[in-house]
DNA sequence: ACCTGAACACCGTTCAAGT
DNA sequence: ACCTGAACACCGTTCAAGT
């Protein structure tokens, strides 16, 4: 009850958490305060307005990782903080997408990356470009497991690759039953980690037939 | 003309072009079509089996690479088609994350993908995670980019990173200018896919002190 | 089958008015 | 400043009716 603010943030999460994002609409959030539907602009100029407040909201919940582990560490803590995000608020997180993260806590959340990339010993010239990558696989990875694109979108059950015509999607029929293993997203989303961090380390330091730097960045300049 | 069905889809993509997702009401195709909002409903049961017909509208443009080329040129050629997708039709991009993509042409993609990690000599029980890996970074990054995310959330400009405290975010500190340098997307799209290239070479024949094989796949079981 | 017109139960937002 | 109630211009969808 401190703030209106924060109990109309509190209403829309709750709403968004029980019956997804349609569910927030000015007038039931409002109902749910307790309040006419105009009570809420002098808190938010409009509904877009809250919705990124409501993006603020969960990212606040998000814990950063202590600074003082290894960066390896700190990076896939973080990145596991947003997937357990996703599962708590699995119909606000699209919205991480389309709303660029110029809140303080977004902000923090970046230079905690920026800092583990650092750590790490990437050259500074591709910080920047590895934290985008980073986080753009994290976020894509947490709305997709969540919003059900990986669980439907694969054709990997053996039902379904029955239907196809002999001869299309040759690689279907050459994976096979492989396709159709039981999986765990979690495990999937720790391997996909661990490859991560290899490339990281490789861009720290890359060995010989190395990839090459970045256009723009790197030795030359 | 040649079927209502597809009338009714280039309306609503032309709406969504030229005034975004919103724009896309049943009213509004309808009266583009010249036809009522009700006359939609023997195409397309509901608004949702509307815009799932737009995911595949758009889909069906994006062209397949030449499957005689090399496996990394077909990978990065379906990539740099999809950013391109992206930013032909930004408005329709975010659907993809929530839709599966299950209509045929969305599976013909995957399975050109399978393909391809499959040529590059990746183990077949990795295929699956690692298409699943590289299409989340891959439409996340388009999504991303035309979304504005990348351009307004790393706090890059100098006027930015002035209004801060002298103590906070140590890591844009130590990165100062390199964080406003001028930069091109397409050319962090593209070092970003020689990485991940890198990555499944890597993944293909890993050499001494490499990743260990995904948990439930690889050389044990 | 495809389409219409009226209706229902909603939207976000503005405006005049109250405290 | 915060809130109300009425109103405006919209929504998606159902239903009865037409061809």
């Amino acid at each position: 009850m401190a703030d209106r603010r924060q109990e109309i943030l509190d209403a829309a999460l709750a709403l968004a958490d029980e019956d997804g994002l349609d569910a927030v609409s000015m007038r039931a959030v409002a109902q749910r305060v307790g309040v006419t539907a105009m009570a809420l602009y002098p808190h938010f100029s409009s509904k877009d307005a809250l919705l990124d407040g409501l993006v603020g909201r969960i990212l606040a919940d998000l814990a950063l990782p202590d600074p003082a582990g290894p960066w390896a560490e700190r990076l896939s803590g973080l990145a596991k903080a947003v997937r357990e995000l996703a599962h708590r608020h699995p119909a606000v997180m699209p919205l991480l997408f389309s709303r660029p993260a110029v809140t303080p806590d977004a902000v923090r959340v970046v230079d905690a990356i920026y800092q583990a990339l650092l750590d790490a010993g990437v050259p500074p010239g591709q910080v920047a470009r590895l934290e985008r990558m980073l986080s753009t696989f994290v976020l894509g990875y947490a709305v997709s497991e969540v919003g059900g694109r990986f669980a439907a979108g694969t054709l990997g059950t053996r039902e379904r690759r029955a239907q196809l015509p002999g001869t299309e999607l040759p690689a279907h029929q050459e994976l096979g039953s492989r396709l159709d293993a039981p999986w765990s997203w979690e495990a999937e989303f720790e391997a996909d980690l661990a490859d991560l961090t290899q490339l990281i380390l490789h861009i720290a330091s890359p060995g010989p037939g190395a990839v090459p730097p970045a256009p723009g960045e790197g030795a030359q300049a």
